[in-house]
DNA sequence: TATCTTTATCGTAATATTGCAATAATAAAT
DNA sequence: ATTTATTATTGCAATATTACGATAAAGATA
């Protein structure tokens, strides 16, 4: 019904529509390294949350890493990163500017 | 528990989230003058479907022009629409990138 | 092995979103 | 004044999201 496009960029859009998972983005992409365990702590929701926001965010590609047992290390993939940037910004800059 | 800003941006791409609402705004975007009528036909979904997601796009901002009886006419918001551009571009240059 | 720490999953209640038929409202056209 | 055209609102039903307590799982540590 819609483009692949749309649907994509709402998508995304859509995982960056809670206040808590922009905080955990803006919290992890400020960090020099991994982040493991503080995220409970800094953002002030329960784990059970903060994980299930956690993952809401990985299942669009934006975390790379690891995530299983004791290696549990993860950060922003910055290739998809960039990529929902560019897609973003390619969505606002298709704008007509002769009207009203 | 969220900053302004985080909640501004989550606010904003929530309005973002729905392709339906990719799809008006692309629509939108690409006229040459106000759009009035034809949004029922071009998206595919019921009048009053429609009128709900106008109003989500109308309560940030993003539409300008007259919403009133005969005179009803409007279009894209260009200054909100690239306050919105800034706020997500501010958002994704703001990473970090020695990590992983 | 037992315990501790950390993350994931389950179950569930509360709330929000989505879609549309029915209807109302508004103004233009006849 | 009626009819027509267009948009808004109401009233649901279906679905999705959100939050968290309880619990499980996995590995580290004693």
């Amino acid at each position: 019904m819609f483009s692949v496009t749309q649907n994509k960029l709402a998508q995304a859009a859509k995982v960056l529509a809670h206040p808590a998972r922009i905080a955990i983005l803006d919290y992890i992409s400020r960090q020099e390294n991994c982040i493991c365990n503080d995220l409970v702590d800094v953002i002030g929701l329960s784990q059970p949350t903060i994980s299930q926001h956690l993952n809401e965010i990985k299942k669009i590609g934006l975390l790379k890493g690891t995530f299983e047992g004791k290696n549990l290390c993860y950060c922003i993939n910055q290739e998809r990163w960039e990529e929902l940037q560019y897609s973003f910004n390619a969505f606002f800059s298709n704008i007509n500017q002769n009207c009203c």
